[in-house]
DNA sequence: GCAGGTTACGGATCGCGTAAAAATA
DNA sequence: TATTTTTACGCGATCCGTAACCTGC
């Protein structure tokens, strides 16, 4: 099975339609098709239930769109990997904000290990840190549960109780405490991928609320905003994760240095 | 990066010789010195030190060997895991006897589970389990520690003290127990895939000793072989694992199958 | 008729093999 | 000189795009 192959089926998987596909792909349509009947005659499956006006996927479809996304992950991560072997830094991927107070003393740590490599740190989005270790555009991630754990280990560095934002003028802000259920839905608008956003929508009443770390709390003051404390939920608890696959022993050596600072914040 | 550059990279890093590296791909050496340049060219990246006596890996191709490796694996599995989508069987890979006797009871358990599915035995070789998880060809696989845990997950199922198997005309038959220590380097020549073939090697001198599972006690007794006692070595631990990536819902049926079966025999 | 996938065909690129060349010991 | 990698060159296969075709609403 080719990659290149392997990539159009993807893409194909993802839209349901071959016109986009072959858009997305900038490409053609025939080629295209002939390159899916191809793939589907060299693994002898049929991929796709084709309609003119409807494609699906056949379960053997379903399987090859997770594991080809793993496998071409993995094909890419193999080449940013390559690239990045003659500058020999580490990049660290964290949300902003998103270190828990920990960042610091972590990276003085790290430094003093004979293994340290420099350290570029590279913020991103939320939830955005598994797929860039997975792409090997990142060696090494702060993340906060619940984020998507396949491909990656992790060890937890920090925990703490959540607080529950909620707007100062809405019905929930007088409550002395909040449950997971008094949330509702944590429906969280796509594009939003900083703080300061989510605070503004709750704020405006767009979102109703959110769940977060209680450090956060003195971070963010914010007229606004009122944080309630949330006994009941479980606490928000911070990782360092990192591939699964390949354990560099820069990345193992920062791995050390997140558990000893964790260890000094808590002991 | 196309995949089939990667195959003739790896190739050419495991022979570090373009001509056999040609000759085990059937292809002619020139095309394979193109691909490798031009797979250097668009990384941007110099893979192998070359003269012509002697060609060996830069760091960056040190990288792309090990990364590039699981990203093959990652495509053949998933080509595999499409194939057998069809079939709906899970593929569980063992070595002859490497189940404790564990595995009637776990196979019964399995499938009282509303998720499972007809369950096919795949006997392999000594620590050949890895690999077929991690190319597709099986879902799960029964394996004594030690072994390659990259890219797997693992959940213990079993732990039993070790023995020694040693020629009962050597010198140490006749000791009450033995160390690890005792036992030497354990080298098993290449092609032993096989207990009986290893105690045969053993009776005839040509290999000093192995440590085993006692279990193996009672289901190989020879007359040219006394088992003795390890009292000090760490004890065989036999584990349940699976691609960490796909973690479908009959292999989670299967895996908790065997921590019950596990519990069921312990407690 | 129309939206969307598939075939048909011509041109360009890519990959492979044979043959010759360059380089090192 | 011998071994190994690299260039040179010609052929075939593959891939792509345009255009025409087929199918279900």
């Amino acid at each position: 099975m080719e990659s290149r192959a392997l990539g159009y089926f993807v893409a194909v998987a993802e839209e349901l339609n071959f016109t986009r596909a072959a858009a997305r792909l900038g490409m053609s349509v025939p080629p295209l098709s002939r390159a899916i009947r191809r793939l589907e005659s060299d693994l002898g499956v049929t991929l796709f239930a084709r309609s003119p006006q409807r494609v699906s996927l056949t379960p053997a479809g379903e399987t090859l769109l997770a594991e080809g996304r793993l496998a071409l992950d993995a094909l890419r991560a193999a080449a940013r990997r390559t690239q990045r072997t003659e500058t020999a830094s580490l990049i660290l991927a964290m949300k902003a904000d998103g270190d828990a107070g920990l960042l610091d003393s972590l990276l003085t740590r790290y430094r003093a290990d004979p293994d340290a490599l420099p350290v570029t740190i590279r913020l991103c989005g939320w939830g955005a840190q598994p797929r860039l270790l997975l792409t090997g555009e990142a060696d090494v991630a702060l993340v906060t549960e619940p984020f998507d754990h396949t491909g990656l280990d992790t060890e937890v560095i920090h925990r703490e109780p959540r607080v529950a934002a909620v707007a100062s003028k809405g019905p929930l802000a007088a409550r002395a405490t909040l449950t997971p259920g008094d949330l509702g839905d944590p429906v969280i608008p796509d594009g939003v991928t900083d703080l300061a956003q989510l605070l503004t929508l709750i704020e405006m009443g767009r979102v109703r609320a959110a769940s977060l770390p209680s450090s956060i709390r003195a971070r963010y003051p914010r007229p606004g905003i009122t944080y309630v404390d949330m006994p009941d939920a479980p606490p928000a608890t911070l990782a360092i994760a990192w591939p699964a696959m390949s354990r560099s022993r820069a990345t193992a050596a920062l791995v050390r240095a997140a558990e000893h600072a964790a260890l000094e914040r808590s002991g």
